[in-house]
DNA sequence: CAACTGTTATGCATATAATATAACAGTATA
DNA sequence: TATACTGTTATATTATATGCATAACAGTTG
């Protein structure tokens, strides 16, 4: 697994490795039931404390993307993964929608929407 | 002026004196040169301290919504159309920026998310 | 038993948010 | 000019979130 996290962003270290978790579980890099760093190795691959990654694991267990077992390990729980989808792309045509009834309002054209979309979706690429 | 604030909620009641006063500006409620209610009136009115009206205040004045005389009182600057665009512009970048969350997160790629917007878009067009 | 897992408890450091209190400064007007 | 409004500034305190270090404890496996 390849988690990259940056101490300047503003998002908390612990929220950069749940994302980073839940996004390797919805590529299938973690398998189902395939076990995830402990908690300590991982802390120590990216330089951070263990508590900080253990807080990352338990709020991925409180959203039922993985079972953590005391002496074994976490590991990536059984998952419709397709339905976690189309509840993904449900959402963002929310926020799409949000955003073409602000755009009327204002009067700001889908070009410039789309100008928008381009500069954060193409950054850091 | 109607201003409703949450202790619970997870945006800071500066911010959410802050959005309140720019809608009341953008609706209209509050037109130009009118005055704001006062920082002590206001935060006895929402029961909290005037230093965090203030700060909304100051936040307000920094992004030219508002502009504040000692003395005299605070007070809606002269409406600026370019403004209130680039608000809405931030407003729009803010849920590109969510859906790009999303969308890594789940690993959707920017084709489909695309293909939403272009949906949303063109219809009834 | 040894070497891994995860768990828990304390304490510490920092940043942000929000508060209370007090004193200070400008403006308008009775 | 007194006073009653405006905003401003300074200091201290409290609470919460984040992150770290250390230590001890507990379950699993070879």
């Amino acid at each position: 697994m390849n988690i990259i996290i940056s101490n300047s962003s503003s998002t908390p270290l612990y929220e950069q490795i749940t994302q980073a978790i839940k996004q390797a579980i919805f590529s299938n890099e973690l398998k189902e039931e395939e076990m995830l760093p402990s908690v300590r190795w991982l802390a120590n691959e990216l330089k951070i404390s263990f508590l900080t990654v253990k807080k990352a694991y338990d709020e991925l267990e409180q959203e039922g993307f993985i079972k953590t077992v005391q002496g074994k390990g976490s590991f990536v729980a059984p998952k419709n993964l397709e339905l976690l989808r189309e509840e993904k792309l449900k959402e963002i045509q929310g926020y799409v929608e949000k955003i073409k009834e602000v755009a009327t309002i204002a009067d700001i054209s889908s070009e410039d929407v789309k100008e928008i979309f381009k500069i954060i979706f193409e950054e850091e690429k």
